[in-house]
DNA sequence: AATCGCAGTGCACGAACGTGCACAATGGCC
DNA sequence: GGCCATTGTGCACGTTCGTGCACTGCGATT
């Protein structure tokens, strides 16, 4: 029955080996329709095994499975948007019955899986952080690409601790799905003094991940919302505090990206508040050339629909209800 | 627990709503990992619609699983096959045990399920006609597309019987998987008398199917093989006599494309029998862009090395066993 | 040289899945 | 308007699949 013939001299899955056979066990099981049984006697090794080599041949990016809608440009939703923000949308089909986590999870796996189809071989991915983008990072599929750098967008630290580890855990898990350099950005997510912002903006460590970041071919971010019941996680991680929130409201902030604030209608100087942020000038972000947002949640709305208006994203996905909300006047 | 807001007025499953729940289905299951049983209850149906559901989105190319090796250029046989023959080669991974039958099985349903990379809007499309792509034809998943043509490479006409379903069956199915324009080629595999034939490549009706012939963008087929175990169809199937035979003997053909035959050095000139055929001179097969050659079995490695000789082929795919064959000596 | 740690394996169990069947609804056809 | 053919559905069954567990053998570390 077992061909031995097929690996002659792997004695335990080596390295090399374990890509070789996880590539002739997709193509028996996706392309030849065999029974994972059949290709486990075929290779020589247990069936469970097989069942192994398939779901790494998932992860690792060997097997690629996308979808495409079959009338033209997508469902009715995302056409809307298309039309009514120049976005172009992802809709993550959902009821309305499914509760806040369970939203969030299932719009980061879609997005985790749409968005190697945005990246390639020598681009600068930045990367926001904040739950959205953890949950994200934890379902990325890799793929095999050359020179890719994925750099932190913002800051990270608040007074409690450093926050570092969440961030570049964040990091960390985009790195290794795309064979990237990861660069982080050690500084607060917010100084307490402009000052400083201004100062550490000068030193030639930090200088050298803004130059980076000025490189950016894409950018990935949730959005922040004040009215979130997840709170989003600037807002709940003690990285404000009441005079902040405050100072906000007076400003008229209405949400952030990567911890910078803009208003209802996409404007946001002087919001007092972003000179002491460390994600990047919205100007600046607004030169990347393609801007990935994912975001779940009806709460999520009026942030989202103002970062429309302020021209940061090019690409959203979004729950259902979420891109319902959206086009409902 | 059901959404029944999902389908508004859809009261059983409508010409339009199922291609639409087949891609919410897939979303679900492919990108959010749900069960069916969930997706079941979201729906509204039950778990074994949704099986359904995803076995049509599968098929009618809704979802699109494809498999890219690890390391750049393929495995090192395929490498080695390009290399030699100047031809991009897929290789059907099998183990050497496996049966004539079950071999030209595999490697049919392989060829289907890459065959759709190559099709596009406003192509045109020979096929060939034979074992190979009957069964290929069997596994074609459908590709939304538009104003395609495809067309008969070669007449299917013998004494017995006129052919006309076996082929027409194959074409139909391409037809059907593509969206596109059938063209048939109502004549024999072989006339009996070069006038005959040449009197008919007058005719008009000839005449149009020639022209759509001449404007092919991709052409499939298999390869003829008169050492063949399964022997190829037109050896075994009443197309030729013992004249026929001794002919092409002692004009050394060895195999054929689309009842075109060709010598093992590649060339064809005065082969007798080809006067007689009706598949496209080799010539002009030559100028369409890309001939994909589909072959199962070691009996073929002669005449499809002959095959790549004459450079009639851009594209193989063949099981493994044949593939060592190709790239032995 | 002996030990530790870890990646990989098979087993066995329960969960998830595909499909033949009988039935219901629908749309076309007399 | 009633009939039949066609298409889709849920049920139930047997099959196929994913995963926790205990185990093994290799490579690194002391």
């Amino acid at each position: 029955m077992a061909d031995l013939a097929e690996v002659p001299s792997a004695p335990r899955g080596g390295r090399r080996g374990r890509a070789a056979a996880a590539l002739a066990a997709s193509q028996k099981y996706y392309m030849q329709d065999m029974t994972m049984e059949a290709i486990a006697s075929e290779l020589g090794v247990s069936r469970s095994s097989v069942s192994r080599l398939l779901a790494y041949a998932r992860e690792s990016g060997i097997v690629d499975i996308r979808i495409t809608s079959p009338v033209e440009g997508g469902s009715a939703l995302e056409r809307e948007i298309r039309d009514r923000f120049l976005v172009s949308a992802h809709v993550v089909p959902m009821p309305s019955t499914v509760s806040e986590v369970d939203r969030l999870e299932r719009v980061a796996m879609t997005a985790a899986r749409l968005l190697p189809q945005f990246v390639d071989s020598h681009m600068t991915v930045g990367v926001a952080w904040g739950s959205t983008l953890s949950a994200l990072s934890r379902h990325l599929p890799s793929k095999e690409l050359h020179n890719v750098t994925v750099v932190q967008l913002n800051g990270a630290g608040n007074m409690q601790t450093t926050g570092i580890e969440y961030a570049s855990e964040i990091l960390q898990r985009f790195g290794e799905a795309f064979g990237a350099r990861v660069q982080q950005f050690p500084v607060p997510a917010f100084f307490d003094d402009p000052a400083t912002r201004a100062a550490m903006w000068r030193e030639r460590s930090t200088r050298r991940v803004l130059e980076i970041q000025a490189r950016m071919d894409l950018a990935v971010f949730g959005v922040g919302s004040p009215a979130a019941d997840v709170p989003s996680r600037v807002y709940a991680g003690g990285y404000l505090d009441r005079d902040d929130f405050r100072s906000l409201a007076e400003d008229h902030a209405i949400g952030d990206v990567a911890t910078v604030f803009y208003r209802a209608d996409g404007t946001w100087r002087d919001i007092r508040v972003n000179a002491r942020a460390t994600g990047p000038d919205l100007e600046r972000l607004r030169r990347v050339p393609r801007r990935v947002c994912v975001a779940a949640g009806v709460h999520k709305a009026a942030s989202l629909r103002s970062a429309m208006a302020a021209r940061l994203v090019t690409d959203v996905v979004v729950d259902e209800a979420l891109a319902r909300d959206l086009v409902a006047t």
